[in-house]
RNA sequence: GUGGAUGUGGCGAAGUGGUUAACGCACCGGAUUGUGGUUCCGGCAUUCGGGGGUUCGAAACCCCUCAUCCACCCCA
């Protein structure tokens, strides 16, 4: 237990980490490109603000969160997802008061209490972007583009946007009541999870993976088949963006997300190939969400990006992050006047940004030489008793074996401008 | 929360009741004394997730427990 983790928990570890801020790298080179500001909020909320914004009938709400009771006896919780906290930190710090749109991401690590598996952990990074006080369809586009956009950068392949409508404060009504009119005669038939769903979100229904629940739901009224004038115009248009900027798109008529807080566009990247959990990206337009939370009435939308996800995706796709190279030169200095030596070269050259190693371990040359070809280095500098005799160190090239003596005095010089 | 699989050295993996727990990779050392990536030689688990039990005897059989993985639900 002591020298375990977590369960769901994963650490990091050198190799790793420096492939994840190749990604991070690159979200922060899109989202500045695409003129999206950065926003790091808490990693723990008062709980409210969970319930409230994400929704008390969600699973997330209902039996995800990681709730405690802080010495204050306040309830706190650990993010499950970040568009709550946004928003709360867009209300609280008025930025609804400064232009418009704000357009916000975020990167960072979000704790849900679940059984992991393939892709899925308890504690998780996203990735997420969301854009408040625009109600243009463009937008909506935009959103899907950076998505498409950042994964493509990557290199990632076979991704798939599903895209649908559900609506908004005056359609839904609609469509729920239709809804249930279909569905009521069969109910008895629908699965438990289902039935229960019937009264308080019966568009989740439609979500069921159960075939029998599938089969009795084939043909119900689709929310796109009750959208009122203005949420079908939008979507339209939301398509008719995507399809000028060349994003394909499917239109998925049971896609309901699993959050309360979506109207119109909602929408899921997926990429298939990488097990169970095959969505790699989840968003959508939320217009209520802010105004539900205790600000003035906004229109918001973003996503969220699963960044394990990525990592699984890029590992079924055989694609290798770039990595730096180790080490530029590698001292090897054998005796103690030679290791002195070795430090204060070790330093000058660091000073000219070079990367440079050398052995703590006093080892002998062979495990040295060793340990420069481990850094992929491109010179070994090797200062033995000799050299250091002649006020001169051996210079090897790692990848052709040449060597020659160069003169301490010249070395800083000859290896700035040979590296 | 439910179901299934697995747990042997740093990693992969053999071994399914009988004296010293294969092998591969990695790591460390050596091959005439100061030269890497190839080769050769050597080293590296008093111990088989943990606890209890059966037995003359268990890593292997039984019970409990812990952990990991995968799936369901749902999602990133």
């Amino acid at each position: 237990m002591l020298t375990q983790r977590p369960k769901g928990t994963n650490d990091l570890l050198p190799g790793q980490t420096e492939k994840w801020r190749y990604i991070e790298n690159t979200i922060r080179q899109v989202c500045s490109e695409y003129g999206y500001q950065e926003i790091r909020t808490p990693i723990f909320e008062h709980t409210e603000l969970f319930q409230r914004g994400v929704g008390e009938t969600t699973d997330i709400v209902e039996k995800e969160m990681y709730t405690f009771l802080d010495k204050g006896y306040r309830s706190v919780t650990l993010r499950p997802e970040g568009t709550a906290s946004v928003c709360r930190a867009y209300v609280e710090n008025k930025l609804y008061a400064g232009p418009q749109p704000v357009k916000l991401y975020y990167v960072g690590p979000m704790f849900r209490y679940e059984r992991p598996q393939a892709g899925r952990f308890r504690q998780f990074n996203q990735f997420g972007i969301e854009v408040f006080g625009s109600t243009n369809p463009a937008v909506d586009a935009e959103v899907i583009t950076l998505a498409m956009d950042f994964y493509e950068r990557l290199g990632l392949k076979n991704l798939e946007v599903h895209l649908n409508s559900v609506g908004c404060r005056r359609c839904r009504p609609v469509h729920k009541a239709k809804l249930q009119e279909f569905l009521r005669p069969n109910l008895d038939k629908f699965c438990p999870n289902c039935q229960g769903r019937f009264e308080r979100n019966p568009l989740r229904m439609l979500d069921c993976k159960n075939p029998g629940c599938r089969e009795l739901s084939a043909g119900a009224p689709t929310t796109t088949q009750c959208l009122c004038e203005e949420c079908a115009e939008h979507f339209e248009q939301v398509k008719g963006y995507l399809e000028k900027v060349g994003v394909r798109y499917r239109v998925d008529e049971r896609l309901v997300r699993g959050l309360d807080y979506y109207t119109k566009t909602a929408f899921e990247i997926m990429v298939e190939e990488i097990g169970a959990q095959s969505a790699i990206c989840g968003g959508g337009r939320y217009d209520g969400l802010i105004e539900e939370i205790g600000g003035p009435a906004t229109p918001g939308i973003g996503f969220a990006l699963g960044m394990e996800r990525i990592f699984s995706a890029l590992a079924v796709q055989g694609i290798e992050i770039p990595l730096e190279t180790k080490a530029d030169v590698y001292l090897a200095a054998l005796g103690e006047p030679a290791v002195q030596e070795a430090f204060k070269l070790q330093a000058q050259l660091r000073k000219l940004h070079l990367k440079v190693e050398m052995d703590y371990l006093a080892r002998g040359l062979k495990a040295q030489l060793k340990a420069a070809d481990r850094l992929k280095a491109k010179y070994a500098v090797i200062l033995g008793e000799d050299e250091l005799a002649r006020g001169a160190a051996t210079v090897r090239r790692m990848d052709s074996g040449d060597q020659q003596e160069v003169k301490l005095i010249d070395l800083i010089d000859f290896l700035a401008v040979n590296k």
